[in-house]
RNA sequence: GGUGCCAUAGCUCAGUUGGUAGAGCACAGGACUGAAAAUCCUGGUGUCCCUGGUUCGAUCCCGGGUGGCACCA
């Protein structure tokens, strides 16, 4: 019996959750969460994890169970989901798997290659070389070492220079040679579906969202996790915007506003990444009957193949 | 009622000595293989309030109107 994994993206605050649960019930399957924050468990409030009763209803996954302290990375969240799928494919044909975070999507259906890890201390070197020289520094090095990665990446994004010259500072190999962008093939089939909704809409919700948050005790969670404000988990719409009030930036209306404003364009970034995939297929949160219709029909293709 | 000032992008405003206009924010699109809710790139979206006049040409100058603000009655 052919396994398969059906993926639900969309844009924070869409509807994902509420509309995965209904559809794992009606499949009498589990939930995989693909999402870079919900996965920890100190961040609660401000990443709108599922309710304590939604959890109850259907199984989840990779919900609350890293610590920030923890090194936790899209590679690490491939490996620990895929050997999830493999212990649930065990009991079901159909799993789900919903979240925000396209890196961790992707990184489940084809995979991402095979590197070492970098050493704490060549990660901050080649951070200071970045802070003290500028990110020319980090170009001049790349350009002789790795004249691929150069050509192909994005030289102005300091995030991109950083890694490559601290995969050749740690191996003594150029950075392009560990990354094939070679796609993983996976033993069971994937089915996308994105979902969408009038922009004016998806703002609406976004703003009550962050309404919400606040009511529930945004800023007593966000409080609590002062002292590691500079911990990358908590580099996080809702969190970096509080820990600014707190520190006496802003005001707790400018920090709520711009948690608004910053949670609309990380949706629109998340759009971006979920239009790459020219496979998926896209529905508004609210039609149910055409998305199970959907899924059905994908499902009664792959048994006749 | 009188006088003065203002009216330009979704908002706050700049500007054109007359040749149909540009900043910030908001917004939109994109990149992205180990921090990815991160990081980076690109884009002005417009009856220049309406209406006459002057002019080859008016968003700009002049008259009238409408709306707003301030002051005086």
């Amino acid at each position: 019996m052919q396994k398969t994994l059906i993926v639900i993206a969309g844009p924070t605050a869409i509807g994902k959750t509420s509309l995965t649960i209904r559809l794992a019930r009606d499949y009498n399957s589990e939930i995989i969460s693909a999402d870079s924050r919900q996965i920890f468990k100190e961040m609660a409030i401000g990443t709108a994890v599922p309710e304590p009763e939604e959890l109850k209803t259907v199984p989840h996954h990779f919900i609350q169970n890293v610590s920030i302290h923890d090194d936790y990375n899209a590679s690490s969240y491939e490996h620990q989901a895929l050997a999830k799928l493999k212990e649930l494919f065990k009991v079901h044909d159909l799993i789900f798997m919903t979240g925000g975070s396209g890196m961790y999507i992707e990184a489940v259906c084809s995979g991402i290659d095979k590197m070492p890890n970098i050493k704490p201390q060549i990660r901050e070197k080649a951070s200071a070389l970045l802070k003290n020289n500028g990110k020319e520094a980090l170009q001049e090095i790349l350009k002789k070492a790795d004249p691929v990665y150069y050509s192909e990446t994005d030289i102005n994004n300091p995030a991109r220079l950083v890694r490559g010259v601290e995969m050749y500072w740690q191996t003594g190999k150029p950075f392009s040679f560990f990354r094939k962008k070679q796609p993983r093939p996976r033993d069971f089939n994937i089915i996308r579906i994105s979902l969408d909704t009038d922009r004016d809409v998806l703002h609406k919700r976004i703003n009550q969202r962050v309404d919400q948050m606040v009511a529930k005790g945004l800023i007593d969670e966000v409080k609590n996790l002062r002292q590691w404000q500079n911990l990358v988990p908590l580099k996080t719409v809702g969190y970096q915007e509080i820990f600014q009030y707190l520190n006496g930036a802003t005001s707790l209306d400018e920090a709520i506003e711009l948690i608004k404003r910053n949670t609309r364009r990380y949706a629109r970034k998340q759009l971006s990444w979920f239009r790459r995939n020219k496979v998926t297929s896209w529905f508004a949160p609210n039609e149910y009957e055409s998305i199970k219709k959907h899924i059905d029909d994908a499902i009664r293709q792959e048994k006749t193949l």
